[in-house]
DNA sequence: CGCGAGATTGAACCCTGTCAATCCGAGTGG
DNA sequence: CCACTCGGATTGACAGGGTTCAATCTCGCG
């Protein structure tokens, strides 16, 4: 477990605490864990699988403002009531650990709370530049960087097996086929289109001979030069 | 200058490390701070006036992805390079720090550190609440919430010289009048909108008897449940 | 007065959303 | 084995919200 995840690089004592507070938990496929607006109970770290991070109108209209993959960090230390909804896209595994506890730890483990830090500063960084594509991307360009990224986050993963990380392998150069943990529903959420909209934009993709849709949920990238100049911009 | 901001309720130890190696610096309106892809030289504390965070696409398509207020902090530690570019948008006063000694002092000064990782935190879900807005939201309702946002913000600003805030008041009530420090063009670029729209959905939302548009950039709310109601969604 | 930046307004276009029909693959039960 | 169903994906037709292009207006300032 002492992989590049939150708990990596924490001296034996801080491990040890962790351990005191934390829980295995897994999450079958479209399960819940924190619901947006009910009390923040827990914090996580995120063994496999991954999950979205989403934001709602009060009319129905969703959002998904994050996806979470291995070793990230789930859930907001320091608020009483979560903003947003966490929710498994794969079956997942995490390491829970009730707020509080958590909270307390972070405090009396300096090192712990530096590598939060970075980590959330680093989501910023992350959720400004989504920012960059929702607000000023076509929908070509949306859907053809959302399939770079995806690549680039399953990197190690064996088509089929979606999202487990190999450990010791940072980021290898992403492969040219894997397996899309979302639907084309859940794709629409992340970059503000609609189901239809994505469908039309990977046809047109696939007829342009940049990538392949060879069964439900699979891609293959064939031209990735190609892909990465559709998705234009800095994204 | 022991306000809200990351000065604030800090030791007098902790003051004074950083009183070192601060500096007090102006910009004036429309000055860059922190260019994207450049070295990342500084980090600071605004005193007063309002910053934006923005980021460009290739060809020149421009999202702000983050709006300063004073006590706001600004920069990235622990980041080689900008991702995104800092400008004044009014005239503006910082306490600038050399990046590398501030991030000495925050590894110094557990508390200092506290402070900033729950700032980050708290801007985390500001951007995550920008990205239901530009994803999901109507132009209408995007320039309405921009509107009470704007209004929440300026809340002591007397018309006429823009947003600083009048130290001790934390959150008055957001008056009905206040001058955006925005021009039209940048208003778009928060909203991901073109001017032409923002300015067809502020002539609507006048027209409707909402608010009213006094002179060039002066704005008064004269129904705010109504402009709420505008804005729908959860923003 | 005239200039220029910013703002407003108008008209035409088109990208994307909406509505609706169809298709596909997996699982189920007759 | 096949029909049926059901969720997800694709495709088509159409309408509309927003962009684009362009003209006009306002206001501060030299």
């Amino acid at each position: 477990m002492r992989d590049q995840s939150l708990c990596g690089s924490l001296s034996d004592a801080e491990l040890a605490s962790l351990n005191a507070i934390g829980r295995h938990r897994s999450l079958a496929r479209g399960q819940t864990l924190i619901w947006a607006g009910e009390e923040a109970l827990v914090c996580a770290n995120l063994l496999s699988g991954v999950l979205k991070l989403s934001a709602a109108t009060a009319d129905g209209r969703e959002q998904i403002v994050g996806l979470l993959y291995p070793a990230d960090f789930v859930g907001r230390p320091y608020a009483e009531d979560a903003e947003h909804t966490v929710t498994a896209l794969t079956d997942a595994e995490l390491c829970v650990f009730p707020r509080r506890p958590f909270e307390a730890a972070l405090e009396n483990h300096v090192h712990m709370e530096r590598l939060l830090l970075r980590r959330t500063l680093a989501a910023l960084d992350d959720a400004r530049g989504r920012m960059l594509m929702l607000g000023r991307k076509t929908a070509e360009e949306k859907v053809a960087s959302f399939l770079l990224d995806m690549g680039a986050h399953l990197g190690a993963a064996h088509p089929g097996g979606a999202g487990r990380c190999a450990p010791g392998k940072a980021a290898p150069a992403s492969p040219a086929a894997f397996e899309l943990p979302l639907t084309r529903a859940q794709i629409a959420d992340v970059l503000g289109l609609t189901i239809e909209t994505v469908s039309r934009q990977m046809t047109k993709l696939r007829r342009d001979g940049l990538i392949d849709l060879p069964a439900g949920r699979s891609v293959l990238i064939r031209n990735r030069p190609g892909l990465q100049e559709r998705a234009e911009a800095g994204g």
